[in-house]
RNA sequence: GGACGUAUAGCUCAGUUGGUUAGAGCGUUCGCUUCACACGCGAGAGGUCAGGGGUUCGAGUCCCUUUACGUCCA
């Protein structure tokens, strides 16, 4: 037992012991042998090991492993994995950062190669300036740096104390991952419920590929309302109003409201486009809006979403001019070829970027009198891709698709109803869920037109003219996986037959990263992937524990990780993923905004760890409700690291009154204290039992203030031996005992400080130590008299106070007025009362409510 | 425009099936070298429970409504 005991450095020490003894090592054998519901499996978030983490990080996984460690000292085997998403756009970014390189699928690649730089971070490197690689140059990299990041993210978890099994980490883009990844898709392929389509997608021109819904942001986008006039057949004009003229020459209809009455004799004419002449018809659609504008808008193919709402409803043809960087399409398209915008199209808008076109437009437009009146500046709603800055695109392109219900009622139906199969904390959660299913209008694109991700298995045959015929793609056997096309040969073909006439060409793409994130119950689980790529197939273990108990996560990703999630196990699995899904709130900078890397407002947690210690980290963390956003608040980590230095203080204090041997506790005050303790653990239980250990941890806390401040002041007397040996013996056995219960309620939630003062006296670790119960603690007592011994001495604290005198001032005379039922239970621990309180003089009065009164003091002598 | 959530002390938050005088911590004020802790201890001040209406013997809590804020969707 130290001297002067410290938080400081309990992380080093004990983490250490913790990896040594393997504390939190998963029990596979154990977990197979136990019923069902004695075994705990959590399906943890793999975070994105791109960089540095914050804060925000350490809240939800805090959140985690606190009920992690109460379940495995209810006695479960935890299974309680890590993984990390290492795959993926942000890993990709922090590549070209760090290393000074862009992946480039037109590059040669080199065997030679040597990045520019090393450790460059942020956005030192301009985009202009990174070194143009290959996909096989470029993906090397990954590889290296995300193992990096992911040793010093470990590091960082293990000193918040995760009690996850590091032994059984993960990446979503190893080989089982990638397998299994692969492995779900083919059999999507087979069941149909993944299928290729050639269709407009979201496109971003920055990152060069597609986007899902899921990843969808709509921004405020400056822009301006140009009204134009299109001319009716019998010399009138329709004037509509648009933020984007640069695309009438891609217009295929005019659509107004069917109620519209303005434009209802004129639905079935057509009318022809300012400037190009062509022929369009003006057609009727509820998604017209008859108060916006001027209730008539222009079909482009496309636009906007509502566009290829129209396009694929009312069967119009597509007229697609922006192609996949941006810009205008370099060939004049045939319905403009030979009309009257012939001209302007060739000679201003081909390859012109969207900017450049709508200038030439707006310019072409006022000269023939079609703009009318000036463009007015508006803020319009634009879709972007979560991580871009610039708008979407539209863009035809093939693509994967895994059915999700956004295009069948019927399976939309289904997933809502699995949303009824789990438990959300808090409940409201699931109307996120519900709500986001319910908007769904596509299903899941899950093509990236990217690098570091997990490739589809398949290629496509080359016909004659060397082009890929997509209707006949080869899939890889599922005993090959995980394959990549791009250097794996399908069976029946030769190397040399890659990209000639005749030949194959593997399918270029990848996966979005939640096509593999959404399997992590199955990768973690031993899922047996057929060619058991990883050597982690368990299939024991996963009829075990799969569905899993618990999947934590954040709200801001419900639609994309939990819905996945949902929909992969749905078909594969035939069930939920999990019974319970927790839902952790987001960390607010104190300007209530969400704290994030990307806003320069987050707070890297390795500072924040090194100074107010990891039990502090975790005491702010877990007085945030599961649900509720948090404020970053360091005040509240000060809290947490008081608590924690004074369960060191007060423990060695408690323990260095004594050991009683076999004696047990018989004074009244003691068996007070212990049956207020029961009390607290029955009802902390209770809280961890209906997921609100915020609450066990209030109860806990506030129980021990009292225990501290009221208790330990009125016993330490006695305990020293004050009134004999048998009555120090019961203070001592009472002390041990409550500290015993007190230090398993509080290891959960600061496992630092309880181990530490753990370990001064008892064998082995705190951490595997059955949770309490009422039955350990006598209920001879009534917790009234620890109440009413308190008040009375806080009274006298008052009066000593108000005196401006210092605690160890003597009472010599005081009048303690209180109920007569109250003051039978003072009489009996007076002895402690009075050595507490040092009074050497008190009488007794019948009052209502306690009182003390008629107070005569001494003030202690001067100390030398 | 729709869905969900939030509104209680200067700040961060509790407040159970409706039931005494609405609580805690931080901050603040005053005091105290007290033999575990000055990273400490003790005491005090501080609230029209967002506004309005209703149900009830009784409302911070239930119902309706208004307002503000947050998130997601359109």
């Amino acid at each position: 037992m130290p001297d002067k005991p410290t938080v400081d450095g309990l992380e080093d020490k004990w983490d250490g012991v913790w990896r040594e003894q393997g504390t939190y090592r998963f029990d596979r054998q154990r977990a197979l042998e136990l019923p069902r519901e004695q075994v705990f499996a959590i399906d943890t978030p793999p975070p994105t090991a791109s960089g540095s983490l914050h804060v925000g990080h350490v809240f939800g996984y805090t959140h985690t492993d606190c009920v992690a460690r109460y379940q495995r000292m209810t006695g479960k085997e935890v299974f309680y994995p890590l993984g990390w998403d290492d795959n993926g756009l942000p890993t990709e970014r922090r590549v070209q950062n760090y290393y000074g390189v862009r992946g480039d699928h037109a590059a040669a690649y080199d065997p030679n190669f040597v990045p520019p730089l090393q450790g460059a971070e942020g956005k030192s490197v301009k985009a202009a300036d990174q070194v143009p690689i290959s996909r096989a140059n470029f993906i090397p990299l990954c590889e290296q740096l995300t193992v990096e990041d992911e040793k010093a993210f470990e590091s960082l978890f293990r000193r918040l104390g995760l009690s996850v099994d590091w032994e059984m980490t993960y990446r979503t883009i190893d080989d089982r991952s990638r397998a299994a990844a692969q492995q779900a898709f083919l059999r999507n392929v087979e069941r149909g419920e993944a299928y290729q389509a050639e269709a407009p997608g979201l496109w971003d021109v920055t990152f060069q590929s597609a986007v899902a819904q899921a990843e969808l942001e709509a921004r405020d986008y400056p822009g301006a309302f140009h009204k134009i006039a299109f001319h009716r057949t019998d010399g009138g004009t329709i004037e509509i109003e648009t933020t984007r003229p640069e695309l009438i020459p891609a217009c295929v209809a005019l659509i107004a409201h069917p109620d519209d009455e303005r434009y209802q004799p004129l639905f079935g004419s057509t009318v022809t486009s300012p400037l190009f002449g062509v022929e369009v018809p003006v057609l009727a659609h509820p998604a017209a809006e008859p108060d916006k504008g001027a209730g008539i808008a222009m079909c482009c193919t496309f636009g906007d979403l509502t566009d290829v709402l129209w396009w694929r409803e009312l069967q119009l043809p597509i007229r697609s001019i922006i192609t996949r960087n941006g810009r205008l399409t370099g060939d004049l398209p045939e319905w403009i070829a030979g009309g009257p915008g012939e001209q302007l199209y060739a000679e201003q808008l081909a390859t012109k970027t969207v900017h450049s076109a709508r200038e030439a437009i707006v310019a072409a437009l006022r000269e023939s009198g079609d703009l009318i009146g000036e463009p007015v500046k508006t803020q319009r709603k634009a879709n972007f891709f979560e991580k871009g800055d610039k708008p979407l695109e539209i863009v035809t392109s093939r693509q994967w698709y895994i059915t999700n219900g956004g295009r069948s009622e019927a399976l939309r139906e289904q997933l809502i109803a699995r949303g009824q199969e789990i438990d959300f904390h808090p409940a409201f959660m699931r109307s996120r869920y519900a709500n986001w299913i319910s908007g769904l209008n596509g299903d899941w694109l899950i093509s990236r037109q990217r690098f570091f991700g997990v490739p589809f298995p398949v290629w496509y045959p080359l016909d004659e003219q060397g082009e890929p015929d997509y209707t006949r793609p080869i899939l890889a056997p599922e005993a090959s996986l995980p394959v990549d096309p791009q250097s794996d040969v399908p069976e029946g073909y030769t190397p040399e037959q890659r990209g000639v006439p005749g030949g194959f060409v593997g399918d270029p793409d990848v996966m979005d990263t939640w096509a593999t994130s959404s399997l992590s119950p199955q990768i973690v689980s031993g899922w047996p992937v057929t060619s058991n790529a990883g050597g982690r197939n368990d299939e024991e273990l996963f009829a075990k524990i799969f569905p899993m108990d618990l999947r934590p996560q954040g709200h801001d990703i419900i639609r994309t990780w939990l819905f996945a999630s949902v929909v992969r196990a749905h078909f594969e699995n035939g069930s939920v993923p999990w019974t319970d899904a927790a839902i952790n709130g987001w960390i607010l900078d104190p300007d209530r905004k969400k704290m994030s890397k990307s806003k320069g407002n987050a707070v890297t947690p390795e500072d924040v760890l090194k100074q107010h210690s990891a039990d502090a980290v975790r005491y702010w963390a877990l007085a945030g409700r599961l649900g509720a956003d948090a404020a970053y608040d360091e005040s509240q980590m000060k809290v947490g690291r008081r608590l924690a230095m004074k369960l060191l203080n007060a423990s060695k204090f408690a323990l260095s009154m004594g050991d009683p041997g076999d004696a047990q506790p018989t004074e009244q005050l003691d068996l007070a204290m212990l049956a207020a303790l029961r009390e607290v653990v029955a009802d902390a239980t209770r809280g961890f039992e209906s997921w609100d250990y915020t609450r066990s941890l209030e109860l806990t806390e506030a129980f021990f203030w009292t225990f501290c401040d009221d208790y330990i002041e009125l016993v330490k007397d006695r305990a020293y031996g004050g009134q004999g040996e048998q009555a120090a013996a019961s203070a001592q056995a009472a002390l041990r005992l409550a500290l015993r219960v007190l230090l398993r309620l509080f290891a959960p939630f600061l496992p630092y400080a309880t181990e530490e003062v753990w370990s001064w006296w008892q064998d082995g670790t705190v951490h595997r130590q059955p949770w309490p119960t009422v039955d350990e603690l006598p209920s001879g007592g009534d917790p009234r008299s620890l109440h009413v011994l308190g008040e009375a001495l806080a009274g006298v604290r008052r009066a000593k106070s108000d005196a401006k005198l210092g605690m160890r001032a003597e009472v010599t005379a005081m009048t303690l007025a209180l109920p007569a039922a109250d003051a039978e239970l003072v009489r009996r621990a007076e002895a402690d009362l009075r050595a507490a309180g040092k009074i050497t003089g008190m009488t007794y009065a019948e009052g209502p409510a306690l009182a003390v009164s008629e107070v005569a003091l001494t003030p202690p002598p001067p100390r030398k």
